[in-house]
DNA sequence: TTTTGAGTTGTTCGA
DNA sequence: GTCGAACAACTCAAA
């Protein structure tokens, strides 16, 4: 048996982890660590390091403090740690995206025998196949192979974890605070399990209708959990019925997998354009406009409040983050990593298959290519999925004042003066079609 | 190999 | 106010 080390990754959890029970079960004593890339934590937003920091205190404490985090060279940090501390095995679940698979790679090429076991999706990508042995790039076939397909159940905490105590001097230290007025969703498992509850009793049931309505709770709240790992998709599917709600809220979860699935076969496509041709259409650089929408300044309510919503929570419900995506892309017309790149600095569920392709979706260049006539209308998607202005009034304050009826057009309404709310923009009439000409021109060849 | 049917989330216009 | 049709052409999956 020996000495086992087990490496958390996107999988900050004890619950329902093949990889953390395998080396539980094939070690004397277990090393658990986590690896922190400094490049990442300097680079990334204080909200997703603020989240981090949380959930990795969270996570410690379940293993009684003897979590190790480790920083610098990947392979050396390896090489230092398994000499030290005598590891004759290392465990941990895979990765699928770019950086993931680049990390394994690098361990690989150094002589590390890793004994992998698991992912971060109840299906590992590339598992999932068209008959003819391809990958789907269509998402409804992918859905109904991946269900037909199957997972396994969740498995339990591992009954005794023997945990080897690691060396005061062997810890770094990474620390963000959560930015100042900001609240940020509470991280760890525990936090992951008992939204979850929540929502089963109050939610999931109602899920298919109420979660196109950003002003009540109608959503789960667990992309944050899921992209940490602090629960996995298999113990969400484990409680799903079939019904229509249920079955709504599982393909919710299939579209995580489905994305991961494509990056895995189109690890390019974190930054590229999925569909090549939109990268020969015509677009505006990001100016003050731009400035305007990250700020959450654009004069069009429902798009300023999911703007300020990230700004306060790190967090934007689903609908409102694809009216304020098409807003980027086809009202202002700038290309969608400008707005891909701010939703991962600031979303604390930054999962970079499910940001890419999500924005590539409603830029009309992903995958299941969306028509070229669906662009949002920022005013009627306000009326109809806030139609109380429940949402807008809660981000936008300046808009508190405003009668319901005129909520969604301020500038139309009598009280706009007072409010010291700004005037739209843009004029959405028009570039609606200004998108749809520029699109015509690619069209063309 | 060829053919056929379908493709997350929309908007506008005119009856 | 409500409703159905039109809005392109193409790619993908499967028969």
């Amino acid at each position: 048996m020996g000495k086992s080390l087990f490496w958390f990754r996107r999988d900050l959890r004890l619950g329902d982890n093949p990889a953390l029970a395998n080396a539980i079960a094939n070690g004397d004593e277990t090393l658990v660590i986590f690896h922190m890339d400094a490049d990442i934590w300097n680079r990334a937003g204080e909200y997703r390091n603020a989240y981090l920091t949380q959930s990795l205190k969270e996570l410690s404490k379940s293993l009684s403090g003897n979590l190790l985090i480790v920083s610098g060279d990947l392979t050396k940090t390896f090489q230092e740690i398994v000499k030290k501390y005598n590891i004759d095995q290392i465990h941990a679940a895979k990765q699928y995206a770019p950086f993931g698979v680049n990390q394994e790679v690098q361990l690989e090429k150094a002589g590390f025998k890793i004994e992998f076991t698991g992912s971060p999706y109840a299906i590992a990508p590339g598992r999932v196949q068209k008959p003819d042995g391809g990958n789907y790039r269509v998402y409804t076939p992918f859905y109904k192979a991946w269900v037909a397909h199957g997972w396994r159940k969740p498995i339990a905490v591992p009954d005794k974890l023997n945990l080897i105590s690691p060396l005061k001097k062997d810890q770094v230290n990474f620390f963000q605070e959560v930015p100042k007025g900001v609240e940020l969703q509470t991280a760890g498992e525990a936090a992951a399990l008992a939204r979850f509850e929540e929502f089963k009793k109050n939610g999931l049931n109602q899920y298919d209708e109420m979660r196109n309505y950003p002003g009540v709770k109608g959503v789960s709240r667990l992309s944050p959990h899921l992209r940490w790992g602090e629960i996995h998709p298999r113990t969400l599917l484990a409680d799903l019925k079939n019904n229509s709600a249920h079955e709504v809220f599982r393909k919710e979860i299939a579209w995580r997998e489905f994305y991961a699935d494509v990056l895995h076969h189109y690890p390019h496509t974190t930054r590229d354009y999925y569909s090549p041709k939109y990268a020969e259409m015509r677009y505006e650089k990001p100016d003050g406009k731009f400035k305007a929408w990250c700020e959450g300044k654009t004069g069009f309510p429902i798009v300023d409040a999911g703007m300020r919503q990230l700004l306060a929570e790190g967090w934007m419900h689903n609908r409102v983050r694809m009216i304020v995506a098409s807003f980027l892309v086809k009202d202002l017309h700038l290309e969608w990593h400008h707005g891909a790149n701010y939703f991962m600095k600031y979303l604390i569920d930054n999962d970079v298959a499910s940001n890419s392709h999500g924005w590539q979706w409603t830029a009309g260049c992903g995958t299941d290519a969306s028509p070229y006539y669906r662009i949002f209308n920022p005013i009627e998607q306000g009326r109809k999925f806030d139609p109380e202005g429940t949402y807008i009034k809660k981000y936008v304050p300046e808009l508190r004042e405003v009668p319901v009826e005129e909520i969604h057009e301020p500038h139309l309404s009598n009280a706009w003066k007072k409010s010291g709310y700004v005037k739209p923009i843009v004029d959405h009439a028009l570039e609606r079609k200004e998108s749809l000409a520029r699109l015509a021109e690619i069209k063309e060849n």
